[in-house]
Formats: structure tokens, C-alpha cells, sequence
DNA sequence: TATATATTGTTGCAAAAGCAACATATTTTT
DNA sequence: AAAAATATGTTGCTTTTGCAACAATATATA
């Protein structure tokens, strides 16, 4: 989701030194792999070193959506945030995951305090990025029309990629899953922006004309 | 939001020591004072220890957007989760806001160790907590029909309200905002559903028939 | 207790969006 | 390089939703 990792700024012997005193372990999914099934009732912390995961739900009719993509260096638990029991974290590529008690994260003993109040800072900022992120999705789909959730979308994006050339970091297809529309009618409604002179764009690549 | 305090567990002594050591202010508001402009830029933190505020959008047109209610206890900052920087918090009744550099926080001294753990715990859990509310939100507005985003958002209020007679906490109106869709289109769904024997209403009484 | 204000309830009509069923293009796998 | 699997692009038709403009209650304020 963000590009910075929990340990950024601890050097490599103290990220050790903390992830023995919190009994810590790294275990190794292969792609498809179930890493953790009823998330909300988890009392582990877990981080993902290496690839990517996905927070997934079952529906009841066999579908399932996709809650939240994870890149390395995201962070899961309960406090990922749902009610729901039927939440899994699926392993999206082969992955490397950090998993210690929670409780360790937050009691601190004497020791290696600067490191680890490093920790606990960084482990703030990303479950704020996190806020972000969501905040930013609500703000999208609480738009009215396509066409405005488009627009909010493209925004954050430009302003993101600090240009107004801006690229879909995804299909088109998971677009529309984003913006929890109908992929179809999201086509067209690209079609009539470009149309109306708003946009130009051919497939992922869009030029904001405004 | 939730209802629990970010003090909660410390001492009262304590907590006096901690707001000391921070430089902690706490400031007194009128309803509709703006407590904080500019909301993504500010590097303080807030905490709500009596009355209501919200975070709220001006937009372009003139008209305002309630982006979040929150309550006593409840906790705002640069973390509140925002690119934007056309975010305000109001004061939505007079309130008592304390505030202090959100770094204080972070960064321990010696002293006061247990009461500062606590508190950041108490802080990753209203975070966490946010996030869940967040979470919440968003599985209802990716729901496509208003229909399946009153089921819902119905289940999981029953859920919290432990009981299939449950009572909307805010007005209807309020709801259709919350749920980001016409007011009398969501009237008239509810009118249907009360016809299709799926709820039996009368106004912010439901009663779930499933 | 009037009066004003806010909330709930209702409806016809128009606009937007979903669905289904394709064709075409691109990417991945064998 | 073929074949298979994904992804993109398009359209007619139907359903859902939004909008506007009300009436009827309920709640707050003078």
C-alpha cells in the first residue's frame, strides 16, 4: 500500500534483537496459500517481508472479493479492521510473513527501547496510511455517478503521480471492483468522458484534460 | 465512536504527569467553532474529552460534507486519513479538546514508562479501531443495490445491538448520507422491503424478519 | 402554545447504471 | 508459435436510482 517498511530506520541488529525478544517467527507461503483464516480474532501481528497478500472474503454463494490487496511491508492482524469472521488473508504470490504476539508490539521492557519505540512509530504510520487509503476509497464511492467516482479516482491519482498523464497501477477490470461498479457501464462512461473532451485516454493510460 | 478513552487504565495522576510532560493544551470550543483547519497538514494531536466534532469537506459548490461524527473519546490528528487538505474539524456541540505534538507521543522518556505504554496502546486501538468503523463502511457502500446496503448495514448494527429489533442511532436522512444514497429512494426501498415481509419499520424501528 | 424547523413519507418522471452477450485485443502458458 | 486465458471495448435492453416536488409528522424554539 505505502512504500516504507516497519523497520526502516532500526539497523539490522536491532531488528533481530527485537524480533527474538518478541518469539518471533517467519514463515513462507507458496502463492494461493491460506496464511490466516478468521482474521478479526487473531491476537497476532504479521507482516509480510517479501510478496504480496490479499485479504479475501468468502461470500456464500461461492464468490469471493477481494477486501484489500497487501505488498511487502504491509501489515495485518485484527486490528486490520472488520467484524466479519469470514475474512481470510490469501497468499497472492509466494510470500515471507513475520508473525509475533501483538501484546509483544505494544509492552515494552527495558531493553532495546529506541529500536522499538522506532517500531511502534512506524507500526502508527502505517495503520495511519492505512486510514488514508480507506479514507480515500470511502471518499470515492460515496461519489453519486461513475463518471464522479472517476473523477475523484483520476485526482487522487494525479496527484499522486504528480502528473496529469496519469497510469491505472491496475486492470481496468479491478478498476471497476475498486469503484464497486459494473465494469461495462464503467467502459462506457469512459468512452462518453473522452467523448465530452474531459479525458483522452486509451486503455490504462489517461490524460486529464482539466 | 467507540467508547472507550485513550486514558483509560491510567491513573489520574498519571495522566496529569503525561500531559505535563507533553505540553498538552486543552481548549474550550463553541458549537460550530472551527477547531482545526488544513486537517492533513497539522503535526499535533487531538483527543475529544468532552462534547462532539466532526470532520467536514467544503466543497467547491458551496455545500458541506460530513466526512466523520465523533464523539468524546474519540481521537483526530494528521493520522485521521486525508490527501486532501480542504478538511475541517468543527465543533458539532461545545467541547473540550486537548491537543499536543503528535512526536511527544512517539518518542519515551525515561519516565512515566507504563502510563506512556498504556496510552499508545490506547491510541493503536482507537486507530484500530477507526479502521474497523472504516472497514465497516466501505463493505456497505461496495454493496451495488440500496437494498443490499440497508441488509448491511441492518446485520451489522444487529450484530452490535445484539437483538433483530434494532434502532437506527441516527436520523434517516443521516442514514442516507452514511449510505451515500437518495434519501427517497432509500424511503421508498424500505417501503418495499417492508412489503416483501424482509423487515417490518416504522421510522428508525426495524425489526429483521430474516 | 403557537410558530418555525427538521424529519419522515410518497410519487411521477428522467437519468444512470446494471446485465448479458458479444467482438477484439493482449498477455500468459504450453 | 499455437492455444488458452485475461483484459478491453461495445451495445440493446431492463432495472434501479436520483431528482423534484410535495404532504404529513414530529421536534425544537420563541
Amino acid at each position: 500500500m505505502n512504500d516504507f517498511m516497519v523497520f526502516d530506520g532500526i539497523n539490522e541488529n536491532d531488528v533481530k534483537k527485537l524480533l527474538n525478544e518478541f518469539n518471533a517467527l517467519t514463515l513462507h507461503f507458496k502463492k494461493d496459500a491460506t496464511i490466516l483464516s478468521n482474521v478479526s480474532n487473531t491476537s497476532s501481528f504479521f507482516i509480510i517481508q517479501e510478496g504480496k497478500a490479499n485479504i479475501v472474503r468468502y461470500n456464500f454463494n461461492g464468490t469471493k472479493t477481494i477486501i484489500e490487496k497487501m505488498d511487502k511491508g504491509d501489515i495485518f492482524g485484527s486490528f486490520s479492521g472488520t467484524i466479519d469472521d469470514d475474512l481470510y488473508v490469501i497468499a497472492a504470490s509466494e510470500c515471507d510473513i513475520i508473525t509475533f504476539e501483538y501484546n509483544k508490539l505494544i509492552s515494552r521492557s527495558g531493553k532495546n527501547n529506541e529500536a522499538h519505540n522506532k517500531l511502534i512509530d512506524n507500526v502508527l504510520n502505517k495503520i495511519a496510511d492505512k486510514l488514508t487509503y480507506y479514507n480515500e476509497r470511502i471518499e470515492i464511492l460515496t461519489e453519486k455517478t461513475i463518471r464522479d467516482k472517476l473523477l475523484k479516482y483520476f485526482g487522487y491519482l494525479s496527484k499522486k503521480q504528480i502528473t496529469k498523464a496519469i497510469v491505472i497501477p491496475f486492470t481496468l477490470s479491478d478498476l471497476s471492483d475498486y469503484l464497486a461498479v459494473d465494469r461495462s457501464a464503467m467502459m462506457r462512461e469512459i468512452k462518453y468522458m473522452n467523448d465530452d473532451g474531459l479525458i483522452q485516454s486509451k486503455g490504462r493510460y489517461i490524460n486529464l484534460k482539466y
